[in-house]
DNA sequence: AATGAATGAGGATTCATTCAT
DNA sequence: GATGAATGAATCCTCATTCAT
């Protein structure tokens, strides 16, 4: 048990106590003794380490937009073509990493919190400026309107993650993958009508 | 001022102080207070009509699904063929009566609430169900693959929805309707590829 | 048991709780549920009527300054001549209704509090130049230097008071106020030297 | 970095540390983590040295009675006749070594803390006997009453404190003293009447 | 029908204090 | 000697809900 430098070890805890327990809960309605008990701490012992419940959640939303935002990059690094790039930023959104149960819950929440908290709605824009950005690299090689194209992509992204929130059962990526990647394959005219 | 008859008045004056306080503060985190304070009563008196704060959530979701079916039906009824049918469902969606900030800020919430209320999933569920039949029964003349067509259009609605919910300007109805009926022309093969 | 117009009365009781309270502790770290309990209420009543804790001690200390300024004003409506004027504020001053234990300790503490509060400070900026113009206007007619005067006796009563608030036993108002009186007769050259 | 002998160090250090945060807060209400920040250390070493917190207030109030008694002691070994001894403790209590903003802050506080702490109310006794017996001794060969003069002088310099702490401009030592001193003038029956 | 009155339960936050290293 | 780690206890405040009138 060593008794120093347990500041980053317990502030990981905590991030991902808090992403589970929003998970669990549905909601951000979770207190911060629950996530503090969840992490095996007090939660004046979370306090003291974050100072605030604020600044929990916040830290907590970085840490998925992190862990997306690396997920994204690998897979654009391994993409050759634009077509091929478009389609990993796709497969990327709905990995196993992202797009699980609690993950999505807390995401959604996120989307609420944005009407209360400028630092919410600031990182959300981030992530949804950088997809945008993205994706329009990409799609000016493939379509006459890579605009429409990206704000249709990330619309429906968005969407089925919404969708998944409520969702009961176990998730199936794959076929969600498909729905999007079908989408895609429509817009930049690469399907065969009436697919 | 007659005192009988009083129920459905106050009822009513409730369940649009619930959205309109929503739709403000952008939460579900409202007080029963602010909202019989809006409605023009006391929270006791509240009470007594709903029995509980999450009755009143509840009729309030009921009554923006309500007003959104009505929409729906309306249009549909003035549709005559599969195509116009699919884009009076897309307009309903976004008809000036339910695409307004506060009404998709209280949309966003439930689907939050969701997690926490079976009654609330319910419903939710019921809405889909809806769309996705009204979706169906016309993209089964229009496309080889209807379900996943209608999945997208689905997803699609709710994707724009969850982003106006974070817009901060006022709305671009149009717009966005544009949008999404570009992408049922690609998926029922009316549109020229590479549009 | 009415269970109209209780504001005023749950005010009144919480005013005089909160005095109470502190005069027994000697301090103004008294919790809110301590003095709600001793005005037999729950705490959360108190933050009904009182807003905070803050406002609770600032009614408490207008309380007090009311008090003591009607006990003023009182007393000097039957002084005729300048020196009777002045006998009559320094007796105000130690009155019983002034001068009592809890009273004293509630003074001494908000003389603390003032360099935390704005609204303590102004209070009791209010009090000192009310004191010091009353003194002024009948020792103007009396010494050279009123300035000096009132700044003399003023400080004295003050003196007295925060010795007062150390004592453990009952108080001796009599004494007192000829310890003062006696000072103030040397002030003004009505005594003989050497008193 | 000797490592031995820092006990003595570290005391003084919290002392003033405790003293300066007092003075600069107004209040009691100062954390021990504050105090030791101050003194350049952590607040589980503070504890290490002196046990608790009440200990450490009690500890700096031992260290200003100390300073004012050294104060005192000095100015005393220098005056020749009664009527100089007098001046010397009037002029030592308002010494700019004790009539500072934060000490008297921290002495109007240490009033308060009489109230709950049996330890600091023996020390303002020890205080209070100390300056009596003083004035007493000198007082006794220059007025009939030395009793009384005694106490007014007394009351009149705590007065005179109690009035500073509250200040918010810089401070006046000798407008004070000399107000002060001319009350003592006209008890020893050496001013003119009507000064 | 309507409301002021009232409260219990709960939650974020702070802090003195202890302990292991 | 020195400190980061850790917590229990307390406190202010909020709010849904109940009740008497």
């Amino acid at each position: 048990m060593p008794k120093l430098g347990m500041e980053p070890i317990r502030r990981d805890a905590l991030v991902k106590a808090t992403i589970a327990e929003i998970g669990t809960a549905g909601t951000l309605d979770v207190t911060v003794g629950q996530i503090a008990r969840r992490a095996g701490m007090s939660s004046a012992l979370a306090h003291h380490y974050f100072g605030s419940k604020d600044q929990m959640l916040l830290a907590a939303m970085r840490h998925i937009l992190n862990l997306y935002g690396a997920e994204v990059r690998g897979a654009l690094s391994m993409a050759a073509t634009p077509a091929e790039r478009v389609e990993a930023i796709v497969r990327a959104s709905f990995s196993s990493g992202n797009f699980r149960q609690e993950t999505v819950a807390a995401w959604l929440n996120f989307y609420v919190q944005a009407h209360k908290s400028e630092d919410v709605r600031r990182l959300l824009g981030v992530y949804r400026r950088r997809l945008r950005s993205n994706l329009l690299a990409s799609l000016r090689h493939l379509v006459n309107d890579p605009d429409r194209a990206a704000e249709t992509i990330g619309a429906l992204i968005d969407g089925v993650y919404i969708r998944q929130a409520l969702r009961q059962s176990p998730i199936r990526a794959d076929e969600t993958i498909e729905l999007v990647l079908g989408a895609v394959d429509l817009l930049t005219g690469k399907a065969d009508d009436k697919a």
